[in-house]
RNA sequence: GCUGGUGUGGUGGAAUGGUAUACACACAGGACUUAAAAUCCUGCGCCGUUAGCCCGGCUUGUGGGUUCGAGUCCCACCACCAGCACCA
């Protein structure tokens, strides 16, 4: 019996029971049975989910009950990305170590998840803070370090002299301590660091192997890598206490080399630095530049700064001096921080030399001529024939690079070189919260790595930071142990793994819960992921990381697979409005869209806005995402226990499509509501004729339920090719159509009507079952369609159901709009002409004129030319 | 600055070169009700014409182009969003 009302709590409990008891997600490898890996990114457990999860998880969960119906061997897990900053910081808060404050986020998360009713094998759960899951971290660590792909280097990290502590960079505010408001010092430690650029150039090509990666997301990494094809030039010097060497830069425009007219290097350079050693001012220069502007726009707008070192720099090809100087536009990070100054072709040169007066000397005839007046124009950068060049004059570009090139390698001063903007990765965080890196420091056998039968490296869970540094430093049981080779006193290393690294790999192990190795062969099965969803946020780091990770155990035979991700979808993001009022002071004070009230207008519009505690005016501040400080966040916890886990995944499949923005509002919820109580209510008032109801018989059809059959059997076919290409907005509008279609019958009707009902609430509740799961489930068994909905096979419209006797098709005058006319399917191309050209309106527009060319776009329209 | 994306009713959005505004939301009017809520019905781009029906013109950020036909393809511009940013 299907009760009079809708209640989603009740639905909701009995299908996820069945769910729960059957097993119905749990699965298993089946060599020759079609695979289907659905994953989301596992969320990190920060105590509830938010909108952003809701949307993420049910996009998931669409589709990988979508890919069951169809009849594939669907894996989606899900777990926890457990280690990280948060729990630390919840920890310093509250006296809790962020062990327990993890593990009891994860339970309630886990609920959460539960309640919305994904189909998840929850067998396969792991959180990275498990020994089982992060000893295989420590384990591929080892087995890097073997094969050099892991190196220890000195690195640069933010420190914090009052706390004594290593900062993130988010922890960084304005150059000081987010706690202790202290001056950030920089800090050479030593660091591991993952050779990710012994893979740029895989990790580049194979995105054009991605077909089914977005192309932002692609572009986003290819900018990322960052390869530049140019030429390595060294330029001789002489210092004069009798050192001599070589300055190397790299350059992209060779071609331009006999237009340099000086060598620029940046601050920190080790030669601007022994030039400062005896130059006061130098040395003064060099420090204003370490400190000069942080943010973005400061550098952006910042003036060009230099000084000349005094030095001297010889021109590989003309043997003639070129002052050396230190700019701030020259970044020691990218490429041999230093530079060959080309004023005339470059714009940043070019503003430099006229602010100190340098020369500029054009080598390239470009569109603008041979000459380079100021101002700057951006066509003297373009490519051309080279002048004043001497031997090289007359030579293009490709052929310019080459003979200098081929030139400068004869006098072993340059040759052809590739750079790349990508860096090494840096893993080791100076952090308790993450995975140990297996590493112990002996005094006698320096830093040795831990054995394969000692792992894991086991974190101490029940310590507690009290932001003076790493606890494991205090802890001795930690600290101190043997040295593996010699088995004198050593000293482990405290320092753990970026936790990028526990992100990098979990989709492997999802396809081995248990395993006694990192992964074993079932994950061949499963792997690659065929449907990947995240947020934008992750288009870099982590899927260049999972990438990496992949090829690297790709290399040492733990997998076959090259890319981790076959397909990727990154979802938009959950905004809602912004309300705010200004204090007295500029102070903001923003109000939760909850506690206001608008005001509309007799058109709809927003009139007015109030706030409900005191009936004044607020400010309206547009719309953005949901976060906390603008108090404009909804929790999905008061939705579902409001409205239900079904309404709150029918809101976010149809108030926009996958990949954008969703905007959200509380009347869109409830229209989502009234569309699944309308639905039970249309199942509960025809249930008995339903269940009675045979085969639906065309020939017997009334040409009003012939209409009706037709209309349904249209919206599915639409809807069922917006589910193939994940456009969840327009199958929810086309449920709603079938559904409008048949509450248009007539309530009188009975028995052939009954038979139409039958058909088109079955395929209806088959449409809908991916999108809202508990609701279809609980109708489908007591409608009598059978005992699973998630067992019955994916609709499909019946050609015969689409068939029209007459089709209406309309009618254009040189492509205006101008009538309709009702043909028979199979008219003849004449037939068809003549009645258009007789539809009375159309007449009007013709009025006698000679019909020049007539197009006729068979069931759709004609357009007569004329 | 560079790169990419997006601009469609009061709002979210639909349209596979072929009837722009589907499906919803909001709003207005009506039915039911003592009343409200809920539910159901009707209307709803702008302008003109009209008692009303018909009918016409305009409209997918702006301006061009291709096409019998453009929201969709091409070119230029504007606005907003995102990523990168002195990358040699």
């Amino acid at each position: 019996m299907i009760a009079e009302s809708y209640n989603p709590q009740v639905i909701e409990a009995e299908a996820q029971h069945h769910w729960d008891e059957q097993r119905v997600f749990a699965v298993r490898e089946e060599p020759g049975r079609e695979k289907y890996y659905c994953l989301c990114m596992f969320p990190y457990p920060s105590g509830r989910l938010h909108m952003g999860h809701v949307r993420n998880y049910t996009i998931g969960d669409v589709i990988a009950r979508y890919q069951r119906m169809l009849g594939r061997n669907v894996l989606q897990p899900m777990g926890w990305d457990a280690f990280g900053l948060p729990a630390e910081n919840a920890a310093m808060a509250g006296g809790v170590a962020p062990a327990r404050w993890t593990y009891d986020n994860i339970a309630y998360m886990k609920k959460q998840l539960q309640s919305l009713g994904f189909a998840l094998d929850w067998d396969r759960e792991l959180a990275t803070c498990q020994p089982e899951y992060y000893r295989w971290n420590q384990w591929l660590f080892l087995r890097m370090l073997e094969k050099g792909i892991v190196y220890l280097k000195t690195g640069v990290v933010n420190w914090d002299p009052v706390d004594q502590t290593v900062l993130a960079n988010e922890q960084v505010i304005d150059g000081r301590g987010w706690r202790t408001g202290a001056v950030v010092e920089k800090r050479e430690i030593p660091m591991y660091y993952m050779a990710i650029t012994q893979y740029a150039e895989e990790l580049l090509t194979e995105l054009d192997r991605l077909p089914g990666w977005p192309e932002q997301v692609k572009l986003m990494q290819k900018n990322w890598i960052g390869k530049s094809h140019g030429v390595r030039i060294g330029f001789p010097y002489q210092l004069p206490e009798s050192d001599s060497g070589i300055l190397w830069v790299f350059t992209t425009r060779a071609d331009t080399l006999l237009g340099a007219t000086y060598v620029a290097v940046a601050a920190e350079h080790p030669l601007a630095l022994h030039a400062a050693k005896d130059n006061p001012q130098l040395a003064a220069f060099i420090d204003e530049c370490r400190q000069g502007g942080v943010t973005e726009a400061e550098l952006a707008t910042q003036e060009k700064k230099g000084m000349p070192t005094g030095l001297t720099v010889t021109h590989p090809l003309t043997g003639e001096q070129l002052p050396l100087w230190v700019a701030n536009y020259v970044l020691m990070g990218y490429g041999e921080g230093a530079v060959m100054a080309v004023p005339a072709h470059d714009e940043r040169d070019f503003a430099f030399a006229h602010q100190f007066g340098l020369p500029i000397k054009p080598v390239i005839r470009t569109s603008a001529g041979d000459e380079t007046p100021a101002p700057w124009k951006d066509t003297y950068a373009d490519y051309g024939v080279c002048i004043n060049s001497g031997q090289y004059d007359g030579l293009d570009f490709e052929q310019a690079v080459d003979a200098i090139a081929a030139d400068l390698n004869a006098k072993e001063l340059g040759e052809k070189k590739v750079i790349w903007r990508l860096r090494d990765w840096g893993i080791s965080r100076q952090r308790y919260w993450g995975t140990p890196i297996p590493i112990i420091h002996c005094e006698a056998c320096g830093a040795v790595p831990v054995p394969d039968d000692q792992l894991p490296v086991v974190l101490p869970e029940h310590l507690v930071p009290d932001g003076s540094g790493n606890p494991l430093n205090k802890y001795p049981e930690f600290l101190n142990c043997a040295c593996p080779q010699c088995g004198k006193p050593a000293r482990r290393e405290t320092d753990t793994m970026d936790t990028f690294v526990d992100s990098s790999w979990y989709f492997f192990r999802y396809g081995t819960p248990g395993a006694n190795a990192m992964v074993d062969k079932r994950a061949d099965y499963w792997m690659p992921v065929d449907q990947y969803i995240g947020g934008i946020e992750h288009a870099i780091l982590h899927l260049l990381y999972s990438r990496f990770w992949t090829k690297v155990m790709r290399d040492l035979g733990l997998t076959t697979v090259s890319e981790p991700f076959a397909n990727l979808l990154t979802q938009g993001m959950v905004l809602n409005h912004i309300f705010f009022r200004k204090g007295e002071k500029g102070g903001i004070t923003y109000y939760p869209p909850a506690d206001v009230e608008m005001v509309r207008d007799e058109q709809g519009r927003v009139a007015s806005v109030t706030a409900v505690a005191d009936g004044q005016p607020v400010e309206y501040g547009g719309i953005g995402t949901m976060s906390k400080s603008r108090k404009n966040g909804v929790d999905p916890q008061t939705l579902i226990e409001q409205y239900g886990a079904d309404t709150a995944r029918l809101f976010m499949m149809f108030a926009a499509p996958p990949e954008q923005a969703l905007e959200w509002s509380d009347a869109g919820v409830g229209g989502a509501y009234r569309f699944l109580r309308r639905l039970w209510a249309y199942a509960a008032e025809h249930q008995d004729a339903i269940r009675a109801a045979g085969e639906v018989v065309a020939v017997t059809l009334s040409e009003p339920l012939r209409a009706v059959r037709r209309e349904v059997h249209e919206a599915l076919k639409q809807a069922l090719f917006d589910f193939g290409r994940h456009q969840f907005n327009t199958v929810v509008s086309g449920s709603m159509k079938m559904l409008n279609s048949l509450a248009r019958i007539e309530a009188g009707e009975r028995d052939a009507a009954d038979t139409v009902r039958r058909e088109g609430l079955s395929l209806l509740l088959r449409l809908l079952s991916p999108i809202v799961p508990h609701v279809t489930h609980v109708l489908w068994r007591e409608l009598g369609y059978g005992d699973d909905v998630l067992n019955a096979v994916w609709p499909a419209p019946d050609e015969g159901a689409l068939v029209r006797s007459l089709v209406t098709l309309v009618v254009q005058v040189n492509g205006k709009l101008r009538g309709q006319i009702d043909v028979p399917v199979d008219a003849e191309r004449g037939a068809i002409e003549q009645l258009a050209q007789a539809e009375p309106n159309v007449q009007r527009f013709v009025e006698g004129k000679p019909i020049r060319k007539v197009v006729i776009v068979p069931g759709k329209l004609v357009n007569l030319v004329c």
